[in-house]
DNA sequence: CTCCTTGAATCTACGCCGTAGATAATTCAC
DNA sequence: GTGAATTATCTACGGCGTAGATTCAAGGAG
């Protein structure tokens, strides 16, 4: 930019790849993840968008690096808890994580990300139903179904997540007497309104039940 | 692009919203979401990428667009159905729906929808659970979290499904022993396979016994 | 101290993208 | 026939991701 060209003095305010993630997940938050530009991004750290590129692999990269920022943030259980209070602990845990950055929640939600960050939670889970006995086949089958809820509901509440004004749910469901679905028009009360949290705990509880009784 | 201008004549090959959506999910199935833009859609079918425009009212409503063609192929069960039968069929006409365009899965799976075609599945769950007595709300809350459920695992799925060539899950898992994640290393036989439809069976079976026993 | 390699930041340029706005050609209502 | 509406095309703008070349300071080798 106004910046001369060559490697920066010994001195002067470095680049680094937790900087960019840092900034990139401020400018999610911020604006949205449709928002985020290799060139936003540059213009916001006070440098040339090419300069990036010398830390990060290319955009892909760095959302993937933004995800596992947000992995990062679940805390693992202590050791000693129980079984279901260990599953329950991590999966708040996650939705929390999530909640903390709604708009930069689908990136951990809908990207495949093949990173060891990923991997704590599972140990997390896995390593209590082992010790419970589970037979390690059922226990990932446990996993992958929580998992599934978890995704599914986070995906719902995060981009339910007011952006800034508050326009929430109400105004979706027009008045739909006569459309020929009595039952959606007999329930459109608990339809316009979702109480996330109520949900959450519903579903978990089902899961859980069924699989650390 | 070689055309003339101007209205076409009477007989000439109509431009149209079905035209559209049609190969634009042609589009995505053969060569995925990111690969659609307004211009190659139009190259396709022989068109200027601003006549698109005439037809829909942007990309992201072209996309909305998508989305709705493929709900619109989930399967409504005959009405004597039985409670449980009829969630089962749903949550089953749901699953192959999406499996039959992997790469526009994502499109139902990830954006708001608020069209009336997405009303009909939920009619079709809604009913049942209230002719057999079940509150609203209770009715409600069963419908989201089987819902999360099925979002959930069909994301999983369908961005596991082979694009066009056979590498599915192997490779993902690196060798952990000595990672410090000794129940990963336990349950990685386990871990590194996953039969999509088992999984979907597993979960879905505990959901419903919940709520349709 | 000098020379050279190397790493980081910059500059330029290319080919995409979504779409606003103007223009032209055809049909339809009257 | 005449005007309004519809639809397709053209042009243009600003933004995007990033390949490739360039510049310059830091740090090691002699």
């Amino acid at each position: 930019m106004t910046a001369r060209r060559g490697r920066p003095p010994r001195d002067a305010d470095v680049l680094s790849r937790a900087r960019i993630l840092k900034e990139a997940l401020a400018l999610v938050d911020e604006e949205g993840l449709e928002a985020v530009s290799m060139r936003k991004l540059a213009r916001r750290l006070g440098v040339d968008p090419m300069s990036l590129y010398n830390h990060v692999d290319g955009k892909d990269a760095l959302l993937d690096g933004v995800a596992e920022v947000l992995l990062a943030a679940i805390p693992s259980p202590p050791p000693g808890t129980g079984l279901r209070e260990t599953m329950s602990a991590l999966a708040h845990g996650f939705r929390a994580a999530m909640l903390g950055h709604p708009r930069a929640a689908p990136l951990v939600l809908t990207r495949r990300l093949a990173s060891m960050t990923a991997l704590a939670p599972v140990e997390a889970v896995l390593g209590p139903l082992l010790a419970a006995g589970y037979p390690p086949d059922r226990a990932v089958h446990g996993l992958r179904a929580v998992l599934a809820f978890l995704i599914g509901t986070l995906m719902r509440e995060v981009d339910a997540a007011p952006t800034f004004s508050g326009t929430g749910d109400p105004g979706r469901l027009a008045d739909l007497t006569g459309s020929g679905l009595p039952a959606v028009v007999a329930a459109a009360p608990y339809l316009a309104v979702c109480d996330h949290e109520t949900e959450f705990e519903f579903g978990l509880d089902i899961l859980l039940d069924a699989l650390a009784p």
